[in-house]
DNA sequence: TTCAATAGTTCGTATTTGTTGTACTACAGT
DNA sequence: ACTGTAGTACAACAAATACGAACTATTGAA
C-alpha cells in the first residue's frame, strides 16, 4: 500500500482545479471538506446530491479532487481521510476558492429560491436555439 | 441566419462557468476578450497558445464560451463580434471572474519564470503513482 | 448579378474522458 | 482464520471532445 499521490502545490494548475470543481458532486464534497475542519471519509458523501452516488463513482471523484490537488487524502485504517488544502492553495491563488465557494452558496440560494431545479452542468442544454 | 442564444444571466452557473474555463484555450480566449474593452472576432485566437488551433476546433471554443454565457456574440457583416459578459456575470457572482483571472496570470508567472512547460490540464498525468 | 474571398459552422469520425456494476484488496474486530 | 466495512481496479459502455472536409453567409470586386 502505497501512500496516495498528491501533487505539490507548484504543480496544481488553475485548469485542474476548475476542471474538478465544474462537477456538482465535486463542488459539493470539496466545499463540505472545506466547510468543516475535521476530516470526513467518503462514505460520508454518499448522499450529497438529491440521488444516490454508487461508491465506484464516488470513488473516482474523490480521486479526481486529490489528483487536482483539492483535497488530502489518507488512510485511517480501513476508511479515508480527507482534508481539504484550501489553505495551502490560497496562498498559491489567493482568493480563488473563497470565491469559486461564495458563487456555489450564491447560485444554491437563487435555485431554492425560485423553487426551480437548476439544470446542472451535465443536464440537456437549456434551449439549444440552432 | 436566426440570432444566438445567450443564457439569461440568471441561468448561468458556477459549474459552467468553470467547466468552460477548465480549458487552456478557452481562458485564454475569455482572459483576452474581459481585459481589452473592444470586441474580437475568431479568427484573432487561431494562435492564442504555442500552437496554431483548427479553425472548427476554435469555432466549438467559442460556442462553449457563449452558451456557459461568459461571451457575447453577434455576427458584423462577415466577422463575428465577440464581448466578455464580465459585468453581468460579476454582479450575480462577485468576485467569480476576477479570481479565476488573477489565478491564471499567477500561474502564467510562475510558469514561464521557471523555464517549465506547465502541464495543462490535458497532458499527461504528471506523475501517476499507483 | 455573378464570382471569388473571407469568416464561421456543421458533419462525420477518431480519440478521450466519464460512469458504473462487479470483483477485488486492505484492515479491524471477533 | 472469518466476517464485515471502506474503498479501489477493471472493464464495458456512454458521453464529450478534437479536427479535417465540406458547407453557408456575407462582402466586395468585376
Amino acid at each position: 500500500m502505497r501512500p496516495l499521490f498528491h501533487p505539490p502545490i507548484e504543480d496544481i494548475t488553475v485548469e485542474g482545479i476548475l476542471h474538478a470543481l465544474s462537477d456538482p458532486v465535486r463542488v459539493a464534497i470539496f466545499t463540505d471538506l472545506t466547510a468543516s475542519d475535521d476530516a470526513h471519509n467518503c462514505s460520508t458523501f454518499l448522499n450529497v446530491t438529491e440521488k444516490k452516488i454508487p461508491k465506484s463513482t464516488l470513488s473516482h471523484h474523490f480521486k479526481a479532487l486529490r489528483e487536482a490537488g483539492l483535497i488530502r487524502a489518507e488512510r485511517r485504517g480501513v476508511e479515508m481521510h480527507n482534508t481539504s488544502r484550501c489553505s495551502e492553495i490560497d496562498r498559491r491563488f489567493p482568493g480563488l476558492i473563497a470565491a469559486i465557494i461564495s458563487a456555489h452558496k450564491v447560485q444554491m440560494e437563487s435555485t431554492q429560491g425560485a423553487g426551480k431545479k437548476r439544470a446542472a452542468r451535465k443536464g440537456k442544454p437549456v434551449a439549444v436555439n440552432r
